[in-house]
DNA sequence: GGTCCACACTTGTCATGACAAGAACGATGA
DNA sequence: TCATCGTTCTTGTCATGACAAGTGTGGACC
């Protein structure tokens, strides 16, 4: 493990541990320098990495504080639809319509890193809150992880606990959230009007080794479903407003 | 500006512009020193900027390439259209349609948690980009905030940085986003069909007194403007999904 | 006591140099 | 033709040194 990597591995350790407590100064560049025998190099890489992460402050001229010793428990919710329902004491349901392997389209293939082609198994699945239609989930899942869902019933419990007692982990993902008209088939199995408007989100999940493992495109029913983004100016913002010529 | 971001900032407009389309390799390193006349170190820099906004890929021995020609940027510009477009190198535009000051409706009201009727200022305003309209603002001020807009001349500028130059800071915000269908309005201004999907973001900031300070119904093109999220387990990701009954 | 300012300290930026690790590509051999 | 192996190019990591820019503090001065 590089130096860099160690160092940002135990400042976390120090900062979860409560050795470092929040509004702590953490020990300066030069104090950490001296304490690994490295350069500045290291120690600043990572210092802006736990910087990225939002667990430490500062600035120029300003020494850097502990922010926030907690790691965020929410990922999981983006993810799972089932437990982020439950969470808010509703009763998720599910209804697979349909399991396939099939090649890579260009769009999934370019999502997923993959050529264009490539064997990948794909979900199509309802998803209903107390019984009602809320979204329609197109989801792709790279080969390797993909084959796992044909041992799995899909409608049974939530999928991704499963995926994750399989040994597949979602570290990272990335979130585009845009608004599209309701096809013939959105509008049939969310019961609105074709052409009405959508929310959609198409979601890229990444394992450890930093490659893509699942592409889905969610549409949500707009009356049911919205995202809410909640920042101020010391916290690390995790949001993105992308801007696309057409 | 710093060597490293003038760097960053040409990179990204020769992808913005085409120079360099999505799959061209991007200059090398040492291709980079050479043109810049620079050492790694800013280069580097640059490049960890553009690949941690998603618009180039790469890594150990491969060479970086374009991934994307659209630029993603951190929320500290998100309430700022104006410094937002700017930094993707694009123009940005605004034509004031309509100032008021008038008794705040009941969403309104709510929002700002205000009783219904006090005085507010309104602001409707057309949002372009490279000329085109691009999003439809629908501001409401408190009134001592709104007092200011009197005096400014809301096409010249940035609004957000002439209130904080008033002494107006917004400290924290939510931000709600989903879908509507275009009304009259609507069509008219962003120059869509009528009934064709809009992204929406409402959006409520407070000052560092956590009051309410604005609110503001903001409707997208969507294919022109989306929204993006990239969360990890280790980051605190700050979005949040809500259901809500109809 | 209050104000202002110089100074120490911190982080940001950048140059230079060096080596390691991984990937792409062409040559080589089967 | 195809697989294999090195060469070479690229990026990742780190040391050393230097200066700029911003912050905070303590002391001098009013």
């Amino acid at each position: 493990m590089p130096l860099h990597e160690r160092i940002a591995a135990d400042l976390r350790r120090r900062i979860a541990s409560g050795e470092l407590a929040v509004g702590d100064p953490v020990p300066s560049e030069s104090q950490l320098c001296a304490q690994w025998n490295a350069s500045r190099a290291p120690v600043r890489q990572a210092l802006t990495t736990l910087r990225a992460e939002g667990m430490i402050g500062g600035g120029r001229g300003k020494p850097a504080v502990v922010r926030r010793h907690t790691l965020s428990q929410p990922f999981e919710t983006f993810l799972s639809f089932s437990s982020w329902a439950a969470g808010l004491g509703h009763v998720p349901g599910q209804r697979t319509l349909e399991i396939a392997r099939r090649p890579a389209s260009v769009e999934v293939a370019d999502a997923l890193t993959l050529d264009e082609g490539t064997p990948v198994v794909q979900l199509l699945r309802q998803r209903l809150i107390d019984g009602r239609p809320t979204m329609l989930e197109r989801t792709t899942f790279v080969e390797p992880v993909g084959r796992l869902l044909f041992d799995f019933d899909c409608d049974s419990g939530s999928l991704y606990a499963y995926l994750g007692e399989q040994g597949v982990d979602m570290t990272v993902a990335r979130h585009q959230i845009d608004a599209v008209a309701a096809d013939e088939k959105d509008s049939e199995l969310l019961e609105v009007p074709v052409g009405s408007p959508l929310l959609r989100e198409r979601r890229r999940a990444c394992g450890v080794d930093g490659r893509p493992v699942e592409y889905s495109d969610d549409r949500y029913r707009p009356d049911m479903v919205s995202f809410s983004i909640e920042n101020s100016q010391q916290a690390h913002p995790a949001l993105l407003r992308d801007w696309r010529a057409s």
